[in-house]
RNA sequence: GGAGAGAUGGCCGAGUAGGUCGAAGGCGGUCGCCUGCUAAGCGAUUACACGGGCUUAAACUCGUGUCGCGGGUUCGAAUCCCGCUCUCUCCGCCA
């Protein structure tokens, strides 16, 4: 969410923004709506001020058993005329906060300008893709082979886009989450293992809701959400709260699994492993001072990154423009893993920086020092990493000639064995 | 799930036969004083949001709102009424 203040001061500056995202948001109606609001507000506010003055005159009265029936009356057209003007503002409150929450974040400076992802910048390759002297498989075709996926069974007990991981293929998904756990809080993340059902609140707080609220499983009977990923219960942990400028920066990694119902994104990717209505991720979150963000949204994707090279998984940085980019980030860095069986890159993290847009939704302020005004933090988080794609980029890149697929060394000490071989 | 108790400022804790209460007192924090150092002591100060005025801005100042959340009664609500949420205790159930 945008600071009004900020909007009502930059208009021309936040329209720019919102068109070069490609947002169909027209910001007249709503620099209206905040004249308006104000207006009232000053009627009502002197209204009750005069109000409290004359209520206290008559308590005065009362005591001294003085007649204050005149005072009373008029006091009682006085509270009419504000219940009104209460009702107006309220209403219009309502209007502008529905816009509000509806206007994505405004692109940092150094966002590219484009339209779709084919205007994404590569920012930095690493690792060079094996050469393979046989077609590469699919991860799908090697797990079923392998017996370690299951996609029919999984279809059968849930629906399409559910898969069950069997033996080694449990085993790799539980050992790539303790690897990326283990690394990251050695790296200065601290562990957090939150609720995946969160409220409507936190919905709100970190962006999802109201605006993709068909991407969501709610919970029906409730007022309750699946998390589609750890981003939003470990925000929120801080909503509402001013935290002490010596405890930024705080770096949380949380494992979770991710439910995404993503509607629209039917008919993509709809084999394998990439594009599931389940999945688990483990996901870095950072709260930062305003003038630390974007040096630790580099840190934060580097320690993305890290992950792929122990992993020796080859890969490239791209950076989203400012039409790609997410509702709520203000900058974000995509990283991509390659997938020969797909002979091309894709997406296994995303790495933003939300500025003050989810900390201004939520409500996470903190002091700078003890005597100072609360200011919004910057959030930021990216997938460190998503690990059923993970799971796939392993398979795919680590497969040999005769369908098996060799245990790569980071993975080894968890996974009990070198290579993974039908049993 | 059933029964009961509770929710006040950073924390503890007063305040309910409605009236000058944004809220006593204590602790903590900040600033100043004092003091070989430390400890102790003295004084002052110490919520947040929104809006008006002033201003380049801040500071300042005025006003409004906020005593879990939402609504109601009333000239006036922390105090009365209704709904909700959460916490605690006991019972039941349960991994």
């Amino acid at each position: 969410m945008l600071d009004i203040k900020f909007v009502r001061a930059n208009p021309a500056l936040v329209q720019e923004a919102l068109d070069k995202r490609g947002a169909k948001i027209s910001l007249d109606d709503f620099l209206a709506m905040d004249q308006k609001r104000r207006a009232i507000l000053v009627e009502v506010e002197g209204l009750k001020a005069e109000r409290n003055r004359v209520s206290q005159e008559i308590a005065r009265l009362k005591k001294a058993k003085e007649d204050a029936e005149n005072l009373v009356v008029e006091m009682r057209a006085v509270g009419d005329r504000i219940k009104v003007l209460d009702e107006e503002l309220a209403a219009i409150e309502g209007e502008m906060e529905n816009v509000l929450y509806y206007i994505p974040n405004i692109p940092h400076a150094s966002v590219p300008v484009g339209v779709s992802e084919a205007d994404n910048p590569v920012v930095r390759t690493w690792g060079t893709p094996k050469p393979m002297d046989f077609t590469p498989k699919p991860h799908w075709d090697l797990g079923e082979s392998l017996d370690i996926l299951d996609f029919q069974r999984g279809a059968k007990i849930t629906g399409a886009r559910f898969t069950i991981y069997k033996g080694l293929g449990a085993r790799l998904e539980r050992s790539i989450i303790n690897l990326m756990l283990n690394t990251h809080t050695d790296r200065g993340y601290r562990e957090i293992l939150p609720p995946f059902i969160v409220n409507r609140q936190s919905m709100m707080g970190t962006g999802q809701l109201p605006k993709f609220a068909e991407d969501m499983f709610g919970i029906s009977g409730t007022e309750y959400f699946l998390i589609p990923t750890a981003e939003v219960p470990v925000t929120n942990m801080y909503g509402s709260e001013i935290l002490d400028g010596d405890q930024l920066p705080i770096h949380h990694c949380a494992y979770s699994a991710c439910f995404r119902a993503e509607a629209g994104a039917a008919g993509r990717d709809t084999r394998g492993l990439i594009r599931q209505h389940q999945f688990n991720k483990v996901e870095l979150v950072k709260f930062t001072k305003p003038e630390d963000s974007y040096a630790e949204l580099e840190k934060l994707t580097a320690d993305a990154e890290h992950i792929l090279q122990l992993l020796e998984l080859p890969y490239r940085v791209i950076t989203l423009c400012t039409g790609d980019m997410g509702f709520s980030s203000a900058k974000t860095y995509d990283i991509e893993v390659w997938l020969p069986s797909f002979e091309t890159y894709r997406e296994i993290s995303s790495c933003s920086n939300f500025e003050d847009f989810q900390a201004r939704r939520a409500g996470i302020r903190y002091r700078s020092n003890p005597k100072a005004k609360p200011e919004f933090v910057h959030t930021l988080n990216g997938s460190g990493l998503a690990i059923g794609r993970t799971v796939a980029a392993v398979l795919e890149n680590y497969q040999q000639a005769d369908g098996s697929v060799i245990v790569p060394e980071a993975l080894r000490p968890y996974m009990g064995v070198d290579v993974i071989r039908p049993e």
